[in-house]
DNA sequence: CATGAATGAGGCTTCATTCAT
DNA sequence: AATGAATGAAGCCTCATTCAT
């Protein structure tokens, strides 16, 4: 039950907790270790006492998130689609939506840092392909050809279902967090008209 | 008379080119102007002639990007809305999907920069509200509400139609050259169904 | 309990005899940080952890050397004068020479420093108006005008008075080590020269 | 009858006039060759096709000034004071401040790059030895011996005379439009009070 | 464990100077 | 004679990283 942080001493935390809000703010490359030393109040040999290298940082940083982005999806999703816990798919993007909503809010730094900085670190595609690209991705798959199985999805290439329904709510993340954070957003009216949307494309009409 | 780009020199198209590559590859932060001017087979100094800074180079690549993003939609479709060009809602958002990929497909490493580096430089970001949040926003409300009029689109507010759209599409763009590049696409049939998608979702069923 | 200067580590000295001496020999504009940090035998970055700039550096050079420049007056002169140490005008002129000149002597460089780079920086500017402008004109007025009542010094405005006697003294300083610095002075006499002429020319006959 | 700057044509004088300014205000080595074509209005080539170097730009300033500046003493002084023109030592004094004047008010740029640069340059500090330092001071040196063979001036050895005269004079003119130019000086007075001070200083007393 | 002084490579930018036009 | 684009060396400064304490 204990997790990986519970081995990190109080400095440790305090480096990763100030270079996270540093890189999502100016960028991987646009903040210097020595910013981090002094926003986490350690000297800078610190760092590199815990973390070998900058890269070793972000990487300390980025890696962990990605497990736990996907974690409750591993654990619980598949489980409850097939004990008919949600029996109609929009069910299911809604439990989805709700449930990472809670630790988009308080992750979002994080976030911001894995889209930022995925493009420019191999390790981090790599990384990202592997867990999200194919792990995440084939669960998804079973999902949906269970309910295609089920007739409460349009038979089309589920590849193409998986992408429209992600791509939506990701592109409301986006939308919601990084490009347009100021905007006076209504997010539950939002996610119900994407819900409705995508119900009314992806279910078929009797 | 072509084009405002005609005044620029050979060195300095070099730089520009040289430069978005790099800033694309590596990101505004990651490149260093003497990779640049490395890439350009120019003199570092010369980069300096021509741009006032760093960032007036990046300036310089994003800003006629930005205009030459919205350029068709200004010029062309408001009228072509009108005149009945289109006479239903997806072949509008077909038309301006169609038109702007071989924009895009050219662009591509300028529309990586666009989006990587917007978080980062207030300017940018000011620039991009000022362009495509407001004018480009008011334009759409007019099209949607054209359409809504005609009885063609669901009545719900304007705003979150454009959004659901817009992010659609916009996400599809982000997914196929941002996050997975290198995957497998067909891109005629994803726009198909994504419009297909969209139809069922925003078209009122007679 | 010594002295500010206790807190300098050894590089830091190293830097600023350095700079000091190569701000004299060639200007501050004229002397390269490199050049300074191979003088000192230190790494260039080393100059930046300590001294903010290069401008930072001629400060901590100069600022110092102000006060150091003003403190025996501040401290010792005025109460020597009202205690009678000094009967007569001159004999205050010649103690003020006497024990300048040791410090003069030792800190020529500084001087020198001090004179050139004055015009060009605001900074220093102020902060030479501040010490020596108001604070010692401030006490010299004082003095002239208490061997003024004394009967001692002719009556004539008394910042006069000090303008022609410390401008004669600047002008030997001036003359003495920054534009005939090899010349073939006789120190002792030339001082008791200017003594004896502004003693002529300043105290009343009898 | 014709002199030198017959020859200039309109841009050299443009980049002479720029670069005086300039150099007063910023130094020599503060000053870019740059920003003295942007204020002559010349292209940056231009000053390099009639002035080899930066450097010869600085001589080409600087000597010619001080030829002027000493041919007033050269040509008339002597004579004056051979025919008894100035029947008194401050007579020629006066006279000497006097008509300098005019000429150190219209070339007070002039003079502040002397002073400033003289020290940082081998070429200058030797032309300025050769012309002031012997030159002038052989003439003054009579011109000394003179009237202390009419009795009008104290048995000292006469170079200390003149250094002192000269240093009262200079210090004046260093003070009042060097280091404090913003000051309210009222001329006529202050000239008047340094005579009145070496009259009485060096005058011998009957 | 923790520090922070020290490093030297490298970053952005400016400079004096050249040369084809 | 005049231009100004082009250069590359050099300038100031920041960086990630190391190491003696």
């Amino acid at each position: 039950m204990t997790n990986s942080e519970t081995k990190l001493t109080k400095k440790q935390i305090a480096i990763l907790e100030a270079a996270t809000e540093l890189f999502a703010e100016k960028g991987y490359a646009g903040t210097s270790t020595s910013e981090i030393a002094n926003k986490a109040e350690v000297a800078e040999g610190t760092i590199f006492k815990h973390f070998k290298s900058k890269k070793g940082l972000l990487l300390s940083i980025v890696s962990p998130m990605m497990v736990k982005l996907i974690a409750p999806m591993v654990k619980n999703d598949m489980n409850k689609v097939l004990d008919q816990d949600f029996e109609h798919f929009q069910d299911f993007i809604r439990a989805m939506i709700e449930n990472r909503k809670a630790f988009i809010k308080k992750n979002l730094p994080l976030l911001r840092i894995l889209i930022q900085e995925i493009p420019f670190h191999p390790e981090l595609k790599e990384q990202f392909i592997e867990h999200i690209g194919k792990d995440i991705f084939a669960r998804l798959r079973n999902i949906v050809e269970h309910y295609q199985a089920k007739g409460q999805l349009i038979q089309t290439h589920s590849d193409t279902i998986i992408r429209i329904v992600a791509s939506s709510i990701f592109s409301y993340i986006i939308a919601r967090y990084v490009i347009v954070p100021d905007g006076d957003w209504n997010d539950e009216e939002e996610v119900e008209r994407i819900i409705q949307v995508l119900e009314n494309g992806i279910v078929p009409r009797e």
